[in-house]
DNA sequence: ACTAACATACTTGTATACTAGTTGACAAAT
DNA sequence: ATTTGTCAACTAGTATACAAGTATGTTAGT
């Protein structure tokens, strides 16, 4: 028939599913507020798209706890959740310790090689400043690990489960020092290098107590982005 | 207009939802097979629904990983994946042994009281062979321990992680002997009356690595419920 | 000025129609 | 017998229409 249209290449994901990755970034980043309502209708007209497609984009946003949809009232962006972070934190720094403890186990030198290769670049992008780049190194950092105690799926879960530390991140406009993070990285390589699991487990959860740190400050300037606080002495 | 047909009950939740939770279950215990092809129209029209209905429960189920939702193709049962199996199971211990660690350090008398209880309810239980039973009250332990841990968020987020699990347990018929994990539940609650962090971390550790010890049996029963396998002697 | 009833403009939930792409069967041509 | 083309019956994706509940502003009555 008519090739006339180009056709659409057919290896892109649906319309809805691009609308929600769109959505989480925005959502993830708060340039959508926590607390903030947001409107299908005008999502929809404002993207071009019909509402159905939106509010299947809800429904996903509304299943990784991102937004609560509530029946003839609205769609709000939920906000933070302070226990979720911390019930994420506790996750993680169980997981990653038993995880680092197995790497120690395990590993080779080339693995420390290319550990400590990562740990160099981290010292060059902290010394420069470049925050993001930082992150991103961050990441690869805790995924190489996970790999390396054969558990690239484990890693796969706990992305998932940082989307509220994630969002008070971007809210903090500060960055942490990233100086202290590359040091403790150095320790926790150091000690998979000596074969020393425990030391490297203490070294792990000593790192990932520090992701919270100023999650207090946050709440204290942004108040309204956090769910009712109830003990913030356990951060 | 007609209010002949009954009027759905307006504090239920919405259809959509209903019919995920249903949906899910089904699949959980198999009843919807992993592999299997399911209509959207057929559901729709086997349980008096439009389409679009059935649509957004498949939404939710494809964000859960319980299917997978082709275009143009149809909507197929997720085959169970090992290696998220695996990965829950290596997180789940990971985070209970810290959990029960936690509760070691702070359990009062009255928190060990009520254990105990608990642990006495499962013995005869598990003598009356009630397993269904069996599972609820294993459930409330591990739900109570991290209660006990200050930690209730984190016990809501292992049970997502635990649905490959859960699949496999509801696939082999045969029940895991419930006296051997009433012993264990036991070991464990002794080393908490003990405030003895270790021991406890251990006994949890070698409770939990029983979980999926016949997964390798079931796997050679019913391949085709599983993704491709690779490395079985991990298990 | 204050209150209460009501009209209106929202909101999400649900049903239906339509689009477009895949699959498989079957017939025709080689 | 094998290939090729066509067609019919699916599939999910999308758009639109309608239903039903909620919030709000306005107006009538006191």
């Amino acid at each position: 028939m008519s090739a006339a249209t180009l056709p659409p290449l057919p290896s892109e994901d649906a319309v809805s599913t691009q609308l929600h990755r769109k959505l989480r970034d925005r959502i993830i980043i708060c340039e959508l507020a926590p607390g903030q309502r947001i409107s299908a209708a005008e999502i929809a007209s404002s993207y071009g798209l019909s509402r159905q497609l939106v509010r299947e984009a809800f429904i996903k946003l509304a299943e990784e706890n991102l937004v609560s949809v509530r029946p003839q009232r609205g769609t709000f962006i939920k906000r933070i959740s302070v226990s979720a972070a911390l019930a994420a934190r506790f996750i993680r720094e169980a997981v990653e310790a038993d995880l680092v403890r197995k790497v120690a186990e395990v590993a080779t030198p080339k693995m420390t090689a290319s550990l400590n290769s990562q740990i160099e670049q981290q010292r060059k992008t902290a010394a420069a400043s470049n925050s993001t780049e930082f992150m991103r190194l961050d990441e690869v950092f805790h995924k190489t690990l996970a790999d390396y105690a054969q558990a690239p799926d484990v890693f796969a879960y706990l992305e998932g489960l940082n989307l509220p530390v994630n969002r008070t991140r971007h809210i903090s406009a500060r960055e942490f020092s990233p100086a202290k993070l590359v040091t403790q990285h150095a320790t926790i390589v150091e000690a998979i290098q000596n074969g020393d699991p425990n030391s490297a487990d203490r070294a792990m959860r000593k790192h990932l107590r520090e992701i919270l740190k100023d999650l207090p400050q946050v709440i204290a300037t942004y108040p309204d982005f956090f769910e009712h606080v109830e003990a913030l002495d356990e951060i």
